[in-house]
DNA sequence: ATGTGCTATTTTGTATTCAGAATTCATAGT
DNA sequence: ACTATGAATTCTGAATACAAAATAGCACAT
């Protein structure tokens, strides 16, 4: 096996998504690069340069001579967030071939079947969502396309802990899972992907009630 | 006035972004860090920094221990990266205000019809062409949304100066953009965001074979 | 001629240092 | 008491320094 070695930056980078997976950091509040820097063991210079990476994700904000914040949350920011994953997911689904489509599809199927029971831990349960989208986008031959989706959904991840706890939405995101899914089977892309966007839409406006009011 | 004061990181960013446009590096060929930042007079430091976002808008890959590279340019990524823009923009137009879409459509309309003329130089008619593209997006409130396109974009500026000096795409392009305006004037949004996505789609198909075969 | 192992050089990745801007805090004046 | 002014402090932005990895060159063996 390969031994992994990466950019500090990059490690730097997916801690401080964990982070932000768990609520660590509040929105608003300004980075101390010293003090991160510190907490992390590192020096800052990666430091800023996994900063600078967030920054251009929308996951932090720059100001000239003050540094770094964490960009507010809102639910206009949320809202937009959605309608751009919600189209980019589509297209991944358009450019994708029919045949591996409709090969996951039953897998697909009983994922969305199986999902995770309420008591399951918000972390479980964000990752068996993922994974069901990952699934569903493996196909998808569009490596930009599936890059971008990945860095617009980092810029999500500051929302991810303001739905943690709310059980009513778990199987209605299955429900609409396993609508997408039987699309799939039937060969029906085009109702496939408009199922998806409904889910994307519809999972927003049931979290946006949790986002405060700017 | 204010007097302008941003990171040196994003000076150095749109400079190297202008040089790419002017065709001044070429695809594949690695960064000499150093020698790239005593060219610019600055320090190694706000230098990476922007080649750092710039990586992470696909214009340069990064290799452990072997710092930066321009990306490789192909066809297929320049597919990609158009089929991109096409639903983004697509998609901003879809979440734009239908009356204002209306209000500009005339001025859209004008700036087809006087396109810069074949003589003129490449830059020019690039110019000409964003600006089209801006007030055509002027009225999206989606901000993230238009960052994401900018951004999306300048992924696609490797592929710029590989473009000029073909006359025949000019006309093409103004007969486009001509049909996107007629639509937003009768107020057809439907059939103006698929003339979009046309416009995209045959730009690129035009282009492709300017692209060398990978 | 080809390949292997070693050394020297170059270049990156990270740490540290320095200068200047922003903020804080205290003080003086109204 | 409240505001304005200025010094002290903190923090960022940028430059420099250092360590480790990669590359290139060369001698030597096959």
């Amino acid at each position: 096996m390969p031994i992994e070695r990466r950019p500090l930056r990059e490690q730097i980078r997916e801690e401080l998504l964990r982070r932000l997976d768990r609520g660590e950091f509040t929105a608003g509040t300004d980075v101390n690069e010293a003090a991160l820097a510190a907490e992390l063991g590192v020096s800052r210079t990666p430091l800023r340069e996994a900063l600078i990476t967030l920054a251009g994700e929308g996951v932090l904000e720059s100001n000239q001579g003050r540094g770094f914040t964490f960009a507010p949350v809102s639910r206009k920011e949320f809202r937009e967030l959605c309608e751009i994953v919600a189209a980019l997911e589509a297209l991944a689904l358009d450019s994708s071939d029919p045949a591996h489509l409709q090969r996951i599809a039953p897998d697909l199927l009983r994922m969305a079947n199986d999902f995770p029971d309420s008591v399951a831990e918000q972390q479980v349960i964000e990752r068996h969502d993922d994974e069901w989208h990952d699934l569903l986008l493996s196909g998808c031959q569009n490596e930009r396309l599936l890059d971008l989706i990945t860095s617009v959904k980092a810029g999500m991840r500051r929302y991810a802990h303001l739905l943690a706890g709310d059980d009513a939405p778990l199987e209605r995101e299955a429900a609409e899972h396993s609508r997408v899914a039987e699309f799939l089977l039937t060969g029906d892309l085009k109702s496939a992907a408009e199922a998806l966007r409904h889910n994307w839409v519809n999972g927003m406006e049931r979290m946006l009630s949790r986002i405060p009011a700017s």
